[in-house]
DNA sequence: TGTTCACATGTGCACGGTCACAAATGTGAA
DNA sequence: TTCACATTTGTGACCGTGCACATGTGAACA
């Protein structure tokens, strides 16, 4: 006589009831928090609860309410510091507010590979969608597929504002400009990210937006890639030509990389070439010579944009809190008033 | 006369079947890629279902089906570029095998924290866990909650071989050693990660085995955090001491930080110190000098790690290749052969 | 004593799939 | 023609939770 293993389902809100001698109803109330439930029985229920290690079913839950309480991520190059950064902030303040985070990484920002990513997550019926990305592009896609959950995008430019976080980049650009401009230099190039992403253009327009105030005449920006590697090919390149005395690249990884073409070309840093960065990653300390750049603070962003979001989904308040989050100036060595 | 909105709902399976005049569960099949399905029949309910732009609901099949096809992270330090690294790694993997990810972090590595992070994913029920964290405390955690599910530590020190990826941390270290010890070096210390990391505890296994084989003294390991912070301080130490000619570092951040101290100490590398990190961070070759490193394939990484977990999910078969993945050294300009 | 009302709890069904089983249809050999 | 059997399709229950609605209870008041 084979006995039938016991199969050990979970134990459900129907096994919480029976042993606690109310309907499953009840429990459901008292999971929910329910107002009128009397103490003496949330607390029989509550006990039960604990004494079978009851767990809600979240899939359960999610089917009868219509709602997954999770949220996605879109991210880009999310291996490095400034993208790792936020994805961790923004989980651990979706985890606070009792959300799931899924995050689709795309590798290539291709139409093709947007579509997937996005595909991903909307068969995981995310109810909200942060954008770390080439934001540009990936609205576009958005719109195609005629997609229809609340999004974010981390960083502001001004005009998109229904779904934008205001960090002010353009600020933390310009106190970066202007520190250099401060120190006597007027031959500034800057050396900007992918101009897809809003990040990078927020941060091209402080650059401009500065030099413009100040009366410095500027060239055109040099549009990179974020990596060091682009920041090295570029910096063999412009320290050929030598007609300018500082930078300001447009994050941390691109300063190191011209750093390191400075020092192949024979240049002193900060005595020929002043460089600023951006993120103020936790290496930028440590690099040859330790890097000036502006530091964000990304777990206050994370925070920021969850809240942003959760007020955009249905049946919820608008936010209180809108202010922008400053950024902040990190004076370190590699930066000094020009030579002359 | 107040007309109800006609509230949207997604198309359900049925209405796929009522449309395409077959049962609900001739439609499940389709789904399913059950085999006894006519062509035509089949033709016919993927049109109906184009049509609708029908998804199905993820929700509901977890429920039906009690699994979830959801895998946990539960990571620490998930802003560095090794986890970070793997993590997206992971993700893709899963998304590639129709899984979804959810990451919890851990701020902090003691007992209640991680509880709190395994709680969220187990609530999220699901089906494993990986684990890139300090994980000796976690296993233990895990073991006390007498959570079950299958779970995979990215790193193998060779007595948790169920669990565990066989990277090859043990060679890459050893290939590390080896090369400081062919360049002539004989007095060589390392600079460890934190004890409870499998990952540094095999770098520092494949340290301690290499010296021993090749006959080389060796002083006990200094354990560090894997910030580049703590590699200056230790390095500024350690530089009043000079009783060594190199140093391993267990990985590049930390190497950053010596090298920082090395310049404030006003010492060569690599003329009078030698220097070789972990991990290859896309900045290593950037640095000052360049560093000499060993690269982990973090991809390959992370398709193992998912091929692994799911292999040992009920009802699956042993994974095949469970060849270790071998890291590579990569030689820059931080090492060189002592000075005598 | 009956009426009203707030509070506390119970009943039954819906959510959107899958599963076990039954039924219908087709196919070929006896 | 009939039976055996494989293929294809349908029926109804069920997964665990929340919702709408009904019901029971006791206090306040006329």
């Amino acid at each position: 006589m084979t006995e039938n293993l016991p199969k050990v389902r979970a134990p459900s809100i129907r096994d919480v009831a029976r042993l606690a001698g109310v309907s499953h109803q009840t429990v459901s109330r008292v999971l929910n928090n329910h107002p009128s439930i009397r103490e003496s029985t949330k607390a029989r229920v509550l006990q039960v609860m604990a004494d079978l290690q009851y767990r809600p079913n979240r899939a359960a839950r999610a089917l009868s309410r219509g709602r997954s309480r999770t949220i996605g991520i879109l991210s880009a190059q999310s291996s490095e510091y400034g993208p790792a950064s936020s994805i961790a902030a923004i989980q651990d303040a979706a985890r606070e507010a009792g959300y799931y985070v899924n995050t689709a990484n795309l590798d290539t920002v291709d139409q093709e590979s947007i579509e997937a990513a996005l595909m991903h997550l909307m068969l995981q019926a995310v109810e909200g969608i942060v954008v770390i990305a080439p934001q540009v592009r990936v609205f576009d896609v958005l719109e195609q597929l005629s997609i229809t959950v609340p999004f974010v995008s981390l960083q502001s430019t001004g005009h998109l504002d229904d779904h934008a976080l205001s960090v002010d980049q353009i600020a933390g650009a310009r106190l970066a400009t202007r520190h250099l401009i401060d120190l006597g230099h007027r031959r500034i190039y800057h050396l900007a990210g992918p101009q897809d992403w809003i990040e990078a253009e927020a941060r091209m327009r402080g650059f401009l937006d500065e030099m413009g105030a100040m009366d410095v005449p500027t060239t055109a920006p040099i549009l990179g890639d974020w990596t060091a590697d682009f920041g090295y090919h570029a910096g063999r390149e412009l320290f050929g030509r030598r007609d300018f005395t500082a930078i300001f690249s447009s994050n941390d990884q691109m300063a190191l990389g011209l750093m390191h073409a400075a020092r192949d070309a024979g240049l002193d840093i900060p005595g020929d070439i002043s460089i600023v960065g951006f993120d103020d990653i936790p290496e930028a300390a440590h690099f040859w010579p330790p890097l000036t750049t502006v530091r964000q603070d990304f777990g206050e962003l994370g925070r920021r944009c969850i809240a942003l979001l959760l007020s955009n989904l249905p049946g919820s308040e608008p936010i209180a809190d809108r202010e922008p989050i400053m950024p902040r100036l990190i004076v370190r060595e590699s930066t000094a008033p020009p030579a002359f």
